[in-house]
RNA sequence: GCCGGAGUGGCGGAACUGGCAGACGCGUUGGACUCAAAAUCCAAUGGUGCUUAGCAUCAUGAGGGUUCGACCCCCUCCUCCGGCACCA
């Protein structure tokens, strides 16, 4: 009998899995597909099991769907463009790309170490030209389209550096190697796409979601979006001809309780208002202080309101009312038009300004139901919606109907219009670093911005690049590929130095894996026809919103380009949790990583495996403990002991596939393992189709083994043939689980070939089904008692058995039944008085 | 503040459609095997009370409701986690 071996076994596996090319899986019209795809990882380095939970939930799915018959596309690849590289590049004098690789190498190793069943011919890693190719490709077609464009943009600029830091590189508003140095805003030209043209589409397609993905994504994504359907209305300003501040409001109907007309610091009228006003120095002086605060947005969500009176009125279009125009910090410059009105009695912030500042408060809104508002006992707005009140003609309208009453009326009258606006911003995605794809475009003295023509794609990224974190954007510095010469008059150019932001890459990487070699286009029509949608996303929520929306965009532009015939590219999205270890999530920085590789070579990645699927529901957060995997790896010492017990005698046996057993003639012991192993099977089918809860399946297992242990010895009283199917059984459950184990054991019970070509096999229902059942006697709904009946007994029998009981007659004793309560094969609750 | 999600033994968690709460695992305790240990195996393991082989009773964040019956459905509240956060 041999000892369980895991480093072995796994090693001998993964070679046959390597050798038959196992996972490859190609278009096959005749069979059904399954696109199976988890999120593409950043080659930060090693892999933790923080990491590794995600591949593990995707392979088991994977192996289970192969089983099912499903031809799997099961692929991965490298988000390998990124801050990271050039960070480390700096601080070790390592080229990016050397870097990037060898971190792929050694996180390939892992995943190949844990027997991930991914098709390797279609790895993909977005930092090769082959790939970035593509996303220059993209780029032109959308500035074709007008879907790219340029205009100025803030970034954050670190004086001391002299030079453009990314998001992540300032901390605390500091930049991250000058920590004292306060991080400037500044103005520069940048690229954007245009997905705001897609806002509407991106809501409406969710439709097509609900049903797959987690509601807490599309909640999220929804405020993303950030409809929100209202009018623009037009206040003239008094003493100024021909002048007028917009403002936008999705509550018109309360517009005749406006007491003042407010601007954002930096909307573009503020001067000229401001201008020949007595007493205009002091009002300029503090609306540069106002606007000097702007540059912190963190701290501004939290900032008291303040604001300054321009010493301007504005004319109500409604009422024709003298409002005064302020100006003040918590009205946003870029939602809207820049500009509100304010009306305290119905808006939360207004009423908190015009309290500060003393604004009149008016009500325009009363509930329908209820006591009415009165001014003076205003404790906070009125946000809800009523009847109008003090509203000239519209007065006695509900909110609803004047809203559409009004909007109506000033757009009849000139005076505005219906809007709807979005919180989405089109997406900047030029960044003034190294490593990622360069933008595809020149600046050329004559002809402006020419893009480059397709047939000289890629733009290639220069290799050796001095690093040094300052200065300006690092391919500026390199002359070779910034002098270029125009496509079109061939005169002198000036190549875009700015790259991509990464999220490019990973928009539309998953439609690359079906055509990953394709050097004529960025994946072929059929290959895409075939294999998408993407039948199962797996990953972290935290890309609930960036990635999963950016994606969305680009799919919607690759159907309008005729690439694609779908909509949306995600049937089904799935976000495990996190592995934690002492109540943190894990990573480097907490210094509570628990490695891939470690746990690889201390109980083997079956065990690792296991373990992760077992310890936690995985949508849920999971916390790793060592004496969990422990419990893990004695249970899998336990199964190949108990398989290694029989194999010798069970070999030459030919087992009796399910479908063949007759019951009838079965033993006590035999019906005890079918029954336990069929009911196994069943739930743990349920639970890798449709449910989801890989901890409930193991445990189910688990529960099994302990069954046919109690059972044993299996070579009494059990015929040979049956024995051996319910281990059969028992490894093929394992398999998608344990796939190195259970192929071991599949050859140990006398297989060979593996199970590569064996299906997922079917329970049956009459071998499940119980004989006889336990049905719970309660008295008032309180436990009283146990029966043990057989199959097939009535109603009325049930309840004669349940009355019949010698200790329920006893406590029936002196009570009279109200009413019995039958439950066939469960319980019979007794009513009494 | 708004929006989502969650709250069950010492711990991770189960309970499928409203029907025996605590499956399975960890931990703990006792026992077997052993010179001993590890490994393995066996048994016990929510609280409380009692006339203690058993029985009763309480218990799924708190309080209420619906129901013969509620971890599950409804209402109110508390706590935690996540997201958004002056979006007019």
């Amino acid at each position: 009998m041999s000892e369980y071996e895991p480093q072995r076994i796994e090693a001998k596996w993964q070679n046959v899995w390597r050798e038959q090319g196992a996972f490859r899986a190609d278009r096959d019209p005749a069979r059904p597909k399954y696109y199976l795809l988890e999120m593409l990882p950043y080659p930060s380095g090693t892999l933790h099991m923080g990491h590794m939970r995600n591949y593990t939930i995707g392979d088991a799915v994977a192996r289970y769907k192969r089983m099912r018959g499903f031809n799997v596309l099961h692929p991965i690849g490298w988000d390998s463009f990124g801050l990271p590289a050039e960070n480390a590049a700096i601080k070790n004098n390592i080229p990016p790309r050397q870097w990037t690789n060898s971190n792929i190498a050694q996180m390939k190793a892992t995943c190949e170490r844990f027997g991930f069943s991914y098709d390797w011919r279609r790895e993909v890693s977005t930092c090769e030209p082959e790939y970035y190719r593509w996303n220059q490709w993209f780029f032109l077609r959308m500035l074709e389209r007008g879907l790219a464009y340029r205009k100025k943009s803030k970034v954050n600029w670190c004086p001391q550096c002299q030079t453009v830091l990314a998001n992540e590189q300032v901390v605390d508003g500091c930049c991250w190697r000058h920590e004292t140095t306060q991080v400037e805003a500044k103005d520069i030209e940048q690229w954007f796409l245009r997905i705001t043209a897609y806002s509407d589409a991106l809501l409406d397609d969710m439709k097509e979601l609900g049903e797959g993905w987690p509601e807490r994504v599309l909640v999220m994504q929804r405020n993303w979006v950030g409809k929100s359907k209202g009018a623009r209305v037009k206040f003239p300003v008094a003493k100024m001809e021909g002048k007028a501040i917009e403002v936008f409001t999705t509550r018109i109907d309360t517009i005749y309780g406006a007491t003042a007309v407010i601007l954002s610091p930096e909307h573009p009228l503020v001067p000229e208002l401001i201008h020949g006003i007595p007493g205009s120095g002091a009002i300029e002086a503090q609306w540069n202080r106002l606007r000097q605060k702007i540059l912190r947005p963190a701290e501004l969500a939290k900032a008291e309101k303040e604001g300054i009176f321009t010493g301007r009125f504005a004319v109500n279009p409604f009422s024709g009312e003298m409002t005064p125009i302020w100006v003040a910090n918590f009205v946003l410059a870029d939602y809207g038009t820049g500009a509100v009105m304010c009306v305290p009695a119905h808006d939360q912030r207004d009423f908190e300004f015009a309290e500060k500042y003393r604004l009149p408060i008016k009500i325009v809104v009363q509930p329908l139901q209820g006591a009415a508002l009165k001014k003076d006992q205003l404790n906070e707005a009125y946000t809800d919606y009523g009847r109008a009140v003090d509203s000239a003609k519209y007065s006695g309208l509900e909110s609803a109907k004047a809203i559409e009453k009004m909007t109506a009326d000033a757009e009849a009258k000139g005076i505005g219009k219906g809007e709807t606006t979005y919180r989405l911003k089109d997406w900047g995605i030029s960044r003034q670093r190294y490593w990622g794809t360069p933008i595809p475009v020149v600046y050329c003295e004559k002809c402006g911005i020419v893009p480059v023509p397709d047939d000289e794609l890629p733009v290639k990224l220069p290799e050796s690049v001095a690093l040094t974190g300052e200065g300006q954007s690092p391919l500026a510095g390199v002359p070779e590929f910034v002098n270029a010469s125009c496509p079109k008059c061939k005169g002198r150019a000036r190549r875009e130095t700015d790259t991509m932001d990464t999220f490019v890459d990973s928009s539309w990487y998953f439609y690359r894996y079906t055509d990953a070699h394709n050097d004529r286009a960025p994946f072929g029509a059929e290959e895409a026809r075939y294999w998408f949608p993407i039948d199962q996303y797996i990953g972290g929520i935290e890309h609930a919103i960036l990635h999963l929306i950016y994606s969305r965009f680009f799919a919607k532009v690759m159907h309008d380009l005729g690439l694609i015939e779908h909509r949306e590219p995600v049937k089904r999205l799935f976000s495990q949790g996190m592995v934690q270890k002492g109540g943190r999530a894990m990573s480097k920085s907490h210094g509570n990583v628990v490695g891939a590789d470690e746990m690889a070579q201390k109980y083997g990645c079956d065990t690792a495996r296991m373990y992760t699927l077992f310890a936690a529901p995985p949508e849920k957060d999971l916390e790793w403990s060592e004496q969990g995997i422990e419990g893990c790896a004695r249970f899998l010492n336990k199964v190949h002991r108990l398989v290694e017990r029989y194999a010798e005698k069970l070999r030459g046996v030919e087992a009796n596939p399910s479908a063949k057993i007759d019951l009838a003639s079965a033993t006590a012991k035999e019906k005890v393992l079918l029954r336990k192993a069929h009911q196994t099977l069943k739930r743990v089918t349920n639970d890798l189709e449709a449910r989801w809860h890989f901890n409930s399946s193991v445990a189910l297992i688990m529960e099994l083994v302990n069954e046919i242990h109690a059972q044993e010895p299996l070579d009494e009283g059990a015929r040979p043939e049956i024995a051996k199917r319910v281990l059969e059984l028992l490894v093929l459950m394992l398999a998608p689980i344990v796939p190195h184990m259970s192929e071991e054991l599949w050859e140990t019970l006398g297989h060979s070939g593996g199970l590569g070509k064996v299906s997922w096999p079917a329970y049956r229902e009459d071998l499940a089904k119980e004989e006889q059942f336990e049905v719970v006697i309660q008295i008032n709904g309180r436990l009283r008692g146990k029966l043990l009946v057989d199959d097939g007994l009535t109603e009325d029998e049930t309840r004669e058995r349940a009355l019949s009981e010698p200790r329920v007659t006893q406590l029936l004793k002196g009570h009279a039944i109200l009413k019995t309560i039958v439950v066939p094969k469960k319980l019979v609750n007794i009513v009494v008085r």
